[in-house]
RNA sequence: UCCUCAGUAGCUCAAUGGCAGAGCAUCCGGCUGUUAACCGGAGGGUUGUAGGUUCGAGUCCUACCUGAGGAGCCA
């Protein structure tokens, strides 16, 4: 082959008109006659190539004639735009290097054609491929820049929290356990206790990092292994930190409109929603929040009757979130159905000071917060109530001892994020290898 | 852990208790603008597993396995 320039399909259009080389991999292929129409990705995008059989060398010819899907190759041509190509472009194959042929006796498994859950998740590995599921990942990487540029630009400092730990956070029903040596270690399912440590020593800080739970949690919002960025903030309030949140989501919504608009097109995503996401945020009660549920029920738009006390189950907030066009956020939970690290509401000590962002469109919560108890007496009383082991928490209560101060902060799942932003029916599209109750392979 | 549904060709699915079928994929042939191309042909089956009912079971019954959707729990 001749030297053309190597460049990608996403950087094609600025090559109109001249010879380009391209490296990648052939999507598909159709003929019609003397004419064939390989369709190739490179990893940033899809292109079709053109060869008449009367313009190209005839071993040319052949060997795309003869080509396989997703055999690997290396394409040289002339770049055309053409208003019958989606992309706008097309590529005239003027040579190929087939750098590996896929045998004909052991095809490429995923056709273009419609698949199951279960085989799609068997192939995992391939099924990355596809071009939905190139651009869900592509918004996937944006939005973790964009919180991470977030936190950056406002002076937060990363400090990343262990994985391997010595004891729950929330208790231990949900713990994955792993040999550690001649002790028992756990797999964190949060980093927020660490975190308020660093926001200790730097202030404004927040942690990202893979959390797991062993929760037999068997539905579109549950993973066992997802991933959470935490801010934790010395002197916050519940208040400052509502801020927060509805700051990071309305950046994190904007920056995915202004530089993966194609992809959510790719993956089919309305998203005149997503143009609606900007602060500020609705904020209303648990009070209100039981109210609003107890007419819904009232009216048949719900099957249970929302008692007073009890936390929200999915439906409860599925209802809830329908009600805005952006997040809801709902603060001041009964103390009793939270953890036992959140500080008490001082006009009302049965609520917590804390919130629950709910997502639009039926996704559900999407961030958990709180202010955090200061008190160290407190702290060791509530630490008995839920039966946790006072040892494990000793460090923590340290916090307390030595120059404790207000502080907030919240966890947000990177995949419901990801899955809401991209409109899809399940978190399990949302990360490139998803753990589930019954997934461990590929 | 509980509730509901499903499992038939590589894939997606049909088949009243009575001969196991189609589309896609693969292979062969045709077509000079195809858009999940189309047209013709070929090969491809231990109907999830183990029992049971029946003259006869993919179909009915029991158990188990696997998967999906939901509840609870949670981000």
């Amino acid at each position: 082959m001749t030297q053309s320039p190597v460049t990608t399909i996403s950087e094609i259009g600025k090559h109109d008109g001249q010879s380009v080389t391209l490296r990648g991999w052939l999507y598909n292929l159709r003929e019609s006659g003397k004419l064939l129409f390989p369709i190739f990705r490179d990893g940033s995008g899809v292109i079709q190539g053109v060869l008449a059989k009367n313009a190209v060398a005839a071993e040319v010819f052949d060997a795309v004639k003869s080509l396989t899907q997703e055999s690997s190759v290396i394409v040289e041509g002339k770049v055309r735009a053409d208003k019958r190509a989606p992309g706008g472009f097309e590529l005239d194959v003027a040579a190929i290097e087939i750098v590996q042929r896929v045998s004909e006796s052991d095809p490429y498994p995923i056709s273009p054609k419609e698949h199951g859950v279960e085989f799609l998740m068997e192939h995992r590995h391939l099924w990355l491929r596809s071009s939905r599921q190139s651009s869900i990942l592509r918004v996937r990487a944006e939005i973790i820049k964009a919180v991470r540029d977030f936190f950056d630009d406002r002076g937060f400092v990363l400090t990343d929290s262990p994985i391997l730990t010595p004891a729950a956070c929330e208790g231990t029903s949900t713990l994955f356990p792993v040999d550690y040596f001649d002790e028992q270690a756990y797999l964190t399912q949060s980093g927020q206790l660490y975190i308020e440590a660093s926001a200790m020593a730097l202030g404004k800080v927040y942690s990202f990092g893979p959390t797991f739970r062993a929760e037999k949690s068997k539905t579109r919002r549950h993973l066992t292994e997802f991933w959470m960025v935490e801010p934790e903030v010395a002197y916050a309030t519940l208040d400052d930190i509502m801020d927060l949140a509805e700051g990071l989501i309305s950046s994190v919504v904007k920056k995915c409109l202004e530089r993966r608009r194609a992809d959510l097109d790719v993956i089919g995503r309305d998203v005149s929603k997503l143009e609606k996401i900007e602060a500020p945020f609705p904020r209303i009660t648990y009070d209100a929040a039981v109210q609003m549920l107890q007419e819904g029920h009232a009216q048949g738009a719900l099957e249970s009757k929302f008692e007073w006390g009890g936390d929200l189950g999915s439906p409860d907030e599925t209802y809830l979130a329908q009600k805005f066009d952006r997040p809801v956020m709902v603060h001041r939970y009964p103390a009793k159905v939270k953890a036992f690290y959140m500080e008490p509401d001082p006009k009302n000590p049965a609520a917590a000071l804390c919130v629950d962002v709910l997502a639009p469109e039926g996704y559900g919560e999407i961030i958990g917060g709180s202010q955090r108890m200061s008190s160290y007496e407190l702290l060791v009383q509530r630490i008995r109530e839920h039966g946790l082991p006072e040892e494990a928490f000793k460090w923590y209560l340290d916090l307390r001892k030595y120059g404790s101060v207000p502080h907030s902060g919240f966890g947000m799942g990177i995949e419901r994020a990801v899955a809401w932003i991209c409109g899809l029916e399940h978190v399990r599209e949302t990360i490139p290898f998803p753990r589930m109750l019954n997934r461990l392979y590929p």
